[in-house]
DNA sequence: GGGCATCTGTCGGGTAGCTGACAGAAAATA
DNA sequence: TATTTTCTGTCAGCTACCCGACAGATGCCC
């Protein structure tokens, strides 16, 4: 549901010289749109780094599934035993299994503290998408992706924050834990309220963030 | 809502004479029955193992709430910024703030793949109740505590499976993220069903686990 | 530009599960 | 043992949300 394993410069981090020997671990590959990149079980454990692209972390469970996260260009995430990983659009990885990652993170304390971080801030994101999906219902959570998403990759203009979320109804749905159907009417009636606008396909813009966030409000 | 912190005797290991030293860099606390042992956000993280009584981990919002895990004797588990920790029983931990914690942890590799086993652990079981609360209804989820309950601290005997159940349905509904009713009427249908038998207050019988595990099943 | 595929909005029926209420059972306390 | 507190079972009403259906919009490809 929220991302934020964005470490900023993490690419040209690594394409510095005097990474080169972790930086050569990793290899390059290339996915289609739509393509499944990891199933849960099988296969080596990996860790790897969007390096173009977006990657969608989920969970399925006969035809339905959720998505936990959804990594853009600079994102590091590992495989494990549970989800699922596809391709959003065409995309590029830099993967290295998980068993030399383990080897240079006993060898440095840096790297060893950069991985924590990283469990951590997985485990935080836990938490959040279990809160949300608890207490909250599909509107409200809906609210809580917008914030997050006009937050980390909205722009602020005179008009409010503008946001890409190139993401159909289904897909939002995934994310909220929702159906295409409920989600759908649920951001028509933002939009309906003006808490929410739709600039072109694929980009929306907030006016106010303090209001979307109490929305539906009174009435 | 599943507990795997147990590492058997990770109590007696860390009474041995070579772990002294660690030893002592835990505070041992005593807290009273249902009494509030650590808020989010504040204070001092910390990591601590369960010597006496059972530690509840949950999320609150409002007046509802969601168990996270329930911990029992020689679990280990550390404080984070969004769970709240409480008393189930009368209880006794043994405390270490975080950082303190780390400092070992760099120091030896072997208590590092510890940590990094816990923190992956616990991933693991977010994703499960994630993969529960956004897939399963009401009565799968209490079919799936149930279940493990009777793995992981039941004994097989002559009639089934015997397991200590000591929480009220209200407790129970908080662990599968429900209302008391709700959970109250499904676990009546089980033990009218069969597939589940009230042995004694906070004793209940699985005759069969396959059965259970299908239940409801046709009609 | 025409045709195909995908995506979107909306409606109506069905249902799981929440809430409140209340009486009876069991435990705790005295 | 008596009394209070907590816990349990069950019912009826309500609501959020899922699902199927379908028409219209939008984008994509030859």
């Amino acid at each position: 549901m929220k991302t934020d394993l964005h470490t900023p410069d993490l690419i040209k981090e690594l394409d510095k010289p005097e990474h080169a020997r972790i930086r050569q671990e990793f290899r390059e590959i290339s996915y289609p749109r739509n393509a499944l990149m990891f199933t849960p079980g099988h296969a080596e454990d990996c860790v790897f780094i969007v390096k173009k692209g977006r990657v969608r972390i989920y969970l399925a469970f006969e035809d339905k599934d959720f998505s936990l996260a959804i990594l853009n260009r600079g994102d590091i995430y590992t495989t494990h035993t549970r989800a699922f990983v596809a391709a959003l659009d065409d995309c590029t990885i830099l993967a290295m299994p998980t068993a030399g990652f383990y080897r240079y993170m006993t060898g440095s304390p840096v790297f060893n503290r950069t991985v924590m971080g990283i469990l951590g801030e997985l485990l935080k994101q836990s938490f959040s998408i279990i809160e949300s999906l608890v207490f909250k219902d599909v509107t409200q959570r809906l609210v809580e992706f917008l914030l997050y998403e006009a937050r980390s990759h909205g722009t602020k203009g005179a008009e409010g924050v503008a946001m890409p979320i190139d993401l159909t109804m289904e897909q939002l749905a995934a994310v909220v834990g929702s159906s295409r159907q409920t989600v759908s009417t649920a951001i028509n009636e933002m939009i309906k309220s003006g808490v929410l606008v739709k600039k072109t396909r694929g980009v929306y813009l907030v006016p106010n963030l303090e209001v979307l966030k109490d929305f539906p409000h009174c009435g």
